[in-house]
DNA sequence: TTATGTGCTAACTATAGTATGTTGATTTTA
DNA sequence: TAAAATCAACATACTATAGTTAGCACATAA
């Protein structure tokens, strides 16, 4: 049996905020999805699939990207 | 072979600052973690956990908490 | 053309999320 | 004060999904 991956499809709001602010955030720096994923040690896709609002991101790895991109937790969420 | 579950036992900083503001809140607001669970359509235990700051918690569930106390994200964040 | 940036599929491993049950401490009430 | 109820810690353990990666497609730029 062929297992399925939907993973976030349907694009919860809250993420879709999230992910909106960290691609702004990172287009006003000039930023690439694969420079911001190296400062926050994560893969390239990853940050891709965030910015896509197709994953339900953990705190600790909210707090990683916003480090990388040098602001407040507060002003991600 | 046995599984070792240990989740968190480290205690990452942003977890505990989640953790204490989840508690704190909730006290001040004279509720109980099972009132808290119910109100989030979470489990008892699972609300314990996060106090503990056992677990890392997502942004979705994180905003379900932020809900039942009636509070901003930011606040816990 | 070659390099750079992103989207997207697919698949795997680690762990978040859900739940049951036990223990012990404190509070309430009979 | 004994019993009952309430609250939370903690040990398991399962299932769903977050986290990580490889690879291909398709732009646009240099």
């Amino acid at each position: 049996m062929k297992k399925i991956y939907l993973s976030m499809k349907e694009k919860e709001p809250i993420l879709k905020i999230f992910a909106d602010k960290v691609r702004s955030i990172r287009m006003q720096k000039g930023m690439s999805q694969e420079h911001l994923a190296d400062l926050a040690n994560m893969h390239r896709t990853y940050i891709g699939m965030i910015e896509r609002a197709e994953k339900n991101i953990t705190l600790i790895n909210i707090e990683k990207i916003a480090k990388a991109l040098e602001i407040n937790i507060k002003d991600l969420v």
